[in-house]
DNA sequence: TCATCGGGCGAAATAATATTGCGCCTGAGG
DNA sequence: CCTCAGGCGCAATATTATTTCGCCCGATGA
């Protein structure tokens, strides 16, 4: 199973970076019950085989300006591996799309946008998303508001999950 | 307009560390161009005020076991605030459910889900999301595969659309 | 059962970073 | 021109990160 060549520490350690990745090594190894070289160390190697992508300040949209928050779904005409690579990659050009999802089911793609207003993302939509190439249809559901919004995995289900295991 | 009471330094601030949430305050200060106390200053003010919600690191969800991501659009029977926010409760007490955003038009919510295997996504589906009060209609999508998962914000057309202001 | 070996831990020393204190400069307002 | 508030950076200090190294434990094999 993914994740066994993890011990409960290294668990333990993931689930505290994700919930504040700034806290200092220090506090770590306290919260985790290891002294400070060895969890440095281990974080390191989660840092390089891949357990942790990376590190990111979680930044207000809304007091930054950015005040539109829309789901984008969207179908295209061919769904050829060509041509879903192609539109991927527009998206990954266009910097209001933060993140785009390849669905199964009817809908192709849904990616989740950002703008300053709902003119910028109007243009966007109109001028760039529907207008694009091989976009058969496009539809949009602005964010009234959001309940939740928790970054990473819910690592309280892992850990139940592996103690039935062992 | 929001944000304006940032300065470009502050704006570049946020923008490294949104790119890399650990960079050390002396690395942060050079690329600034400022120096280190102001810097980590600037942060603080930066993280009190609001404008940093917090630090996270990112986790890899395959590696971990979390095979399967699934938006799930919701739609309830009723609209009224009270059935609403109970709504939202419940999303926020699923450990399953990531993210849970309202909507305008039919769909009501759409849910970000993780789950380690699909039957343990069925049975969250079943038992629990498609059962719950008020439910009227829920309509899940696998993710086949992620494009782009960008966290964040775009801070180049913030800045783009800041000097055509100035 | 007992020697050997590898892996991981932690104390201690060292290097780097964060944080505080303070004096200087600058720009706004009188 | 003077004053004041705000923000900067140097320098000192406190914390933290990182390296070094010896110890312990558990696995392996004679």
């Amino acid at each position: 199973m993914a994740g066994s060549k993890l011990d409960p520490i290294d668990r333990h350690i993931l689930a505290e970076l994700q919930a504040d990745g700034r806290m200092t090594n220090v506090e770590l190894a306290k919260r985790v019950g290891i002294s400070a070289p060895p969890c440095l160390r281990r974080v390191r190697t989660l840092e390089e085989s891949g357990y942790i992508k990376g590190y990111h300040a979680d930044v207000d949209a809304r007091e930054l300006g950015f005040e539109v928050q829309v789901f984008a779904m969207v179908r295209l005409q061919s769904q050829a591996e060509a041509d879903l690579s192609a539109f991927e990659a527009r998206c990954r050009a266009w910097p209001l799309v933060r993140e785009c999802h390849m669905l199964n089911g009817e809908i192709d793609f849904i990616l989740k946008c950002v703008a300053p207003d709902l003119s910028t993302f109007q243009s966007f939509l109109t001028a760039e998303l529907t207008a694009a190439d091989n976009v058969a249809s496009v539809k949009t559901s602005l964010v009234i508001r959001c309940a939740k919004d928790e970054p990473g995995l819910p690592f309280d289900v892992l850990e139940a999950r592996l103690s039935k295991t062992a």
